[in-house]
RNA sequence: GGAGAGGUGGCCGAGUGGUUGAAGGCAGCCGCCUGCUAAGCGGUUGUGGGGCUUAAAACCUCACCGGGGGUUCGAAUCCCCCCCUCUCCGCCA
């Protein structure tokens, strides 16, 4: 969410960033709104001081036992008349404040502009693997060797969902404890393990409502959603606090299952593990001090690169554009991993930077030392992977012309020592 | 789910209808003092909106005592609904 005032003064910019990004909001409505809401707010300051001073002359005659009824029964006009200057401004805010609710944040200056077409490639890392067989894709080795198994889990659940099984399951938890410790034991970030469910302040801190209630899993009866990401309840987790300007940076690293509806994306991506609707993500998060962001952009960045580097897969780096960055994003690098079976760059992880975007709606501050008020944290997550197309892109880089795979060695010390599936 | 207690500023904690934005303490900041440190003394320090200002500060003003409604000329204080924490009971992994 961005400052009304902000807004105010900068009008021009953030309707471009509407525009870039790709946003339906009717801004010119909300302008006009802001406006009038601040005449009639006016109005009603103007009575209210009128009133209060008044109330206080009111005071003082009662306590000195003199009588008041005149002052008071002329106050019950003006009272009333407030209560309707009241009644106004709450209507205008109900439509203000979803308005500005759905105005998304401003790009970063650095990211270029248009869509898809428009993400640039940063930089790539390791070359896709030349092979002498034709690759399959991971499903067909998944099934052949038994790791997973699609049937089942449409019978427990439906499309779309997977059931690892045997040394499946097993790379699965490894993938998993494998990130967490890096993340822990070596870059410093604080485990968590939040709740899977969380309700629609956090959601909407966050930055995933209103827009995207649509998309998430919804448990009706307690209006309480299905985590989508990491990114939801470890950002919350200081939600309404002030910090101390020494407790920064706040590094947190946390495993979460993740639920995503998917809905409207039928159709896309339908096989194998590419889009299912739960899935796992080791993720990172950072509170830090405004002027660090980017800094701390760049490491989370290249915390998240670590991972891939160590499995040894072959990946680039990605920053998106305007059209594809995400609502409460400023600037947002995608990490997508070759996949050479289904011959696709697949994002596994993006780190983003959110600015005051999401520090605002969750009103999460420092404290500077040796200065007096507060300020907004700036808030920056990434994945450390999230783990089934990691898991595809392990199996289909891996896979050995006699249909075996090769378990990369960061992964072998969590499966007992293990160097091939077969 | 039932019964009870409670939610006040960065923190602790007073306050049951009228100068209470809120006593007191802690922490912070600015001075003073003490040969250092600790202590002591005085002052000061909330957040958000609007106005004024080229801008900021200052200043004026409105709101904010878990959230939302209500009663009243006037609510942190009274009433209603909701959320959260704690204790006991019940139920259950």
């Amino acid at each position: 969410m961005l400052e009304v005032r902000f807004i105010r003064e900068n009008a021009d910019r953030v309707r471009k960033a509407i525009q870039d990004k790709g946003e339906a909001v009717d801004f010119d409505r909300y302008l006009e709104l802001d406006g009038v809401r601040r005449e009639v707010v006016g109005e009603r300051d103007r009575l209210r001081h009128e009133h209060n001073t008044a109330s206080e002359t009111i005071a003082r005659l009662k306590r000195d036992g003199q009588d008041a009824a005149g002052q008071i029964a002329d106050m019950k006009a003006l009272s009333s008349q407030i209560k309707e200057l009241d009644q106004k401004i709450r209507t205008i805010d109900t439509e203000l404040t979803e308005l500005r609710a759905a105005i998304p944040n401003i790009p970063h200056p650095s990211v270029p502009v248009g869509d898809v077409t428009a993400n640039e490639v940063v930089r790539d890392w390791g070359k896709p693997r030349e092979f002498s067989f034709s690759p399959l894709p991971h499903w067909e080795i998944g099934k052949t060797l038994g790791l997973l198994d699609f049937e089942a889990a449409s019978k427990i659940a439906g499309a779309h969902f997977v059931l690892y099984r045997g040394l499946g399951a097993r790379l699965e938890r490894a993938l998993i404890n494998f990130m967490l410790d890096v993340s822990t034991k070596e870059k410093g970030y604080t485990e968590v393990f939040p709740p899977f469910l969380t309700n629609r302040e956090a959601m909407f801190a966050t930055g995933q409502l209103p827009k995207l209630e649509e998309d998430m899993y919804r448990c009706e009866v307690d209006d309480l959603f299905l985590n989508p990401t990491g990114e939801v309840p470890i950002t919350n987790l200081h939600r309404e606090e002030v910090l101390r300007e020494d407790q920064l940076p706040l590094k947190y690293a946390a495993y979460t299952a993740c639920f995503r509806r998917e809905a409207g994306s039928y159709g896309r991506d339908t096989r194998g593990l590419l889009r299912i609707h739960q899935f796992n993500k080791v993720e990172l998060v950072k509170f830090v001090v405004s002027e660090s962001s980017y800094e701390e952009l760049e490491t989370l960045l290249s915390d998240a690169e670590d991972v891939l580097q160590r499995l040894g897969l072959p990946y680039r780096v990605v920053c998106l554009a305007t059209r594809e960055l995400s609502f409460a994003a400023a600037k947002c690098y995608d990490l997508e991993v070759w996949a050479p079976g289904v011959a696709q760059w697949l994002e596994v992880s993006s780190a983003s930077n959110f600015e005051d975007f999401q520090a605002r709606r969750a009103n999460v501050r420092v404290r500077r030392s040796g200065k007096t008020g507060t300020e907004l944290v700036h808030t920056l997550n990434a994945s450390a992977l999230a783990t089934p197309r990691t898991v595809v892109a392990i199996i289909e880089h891996y896979q050995q012309e006699d249909g075996s795979v090769v378990i990369p060695e960061a992964l072998r010390p969590y499966m007992d020592g293990l160097e091939r599936l077969r």
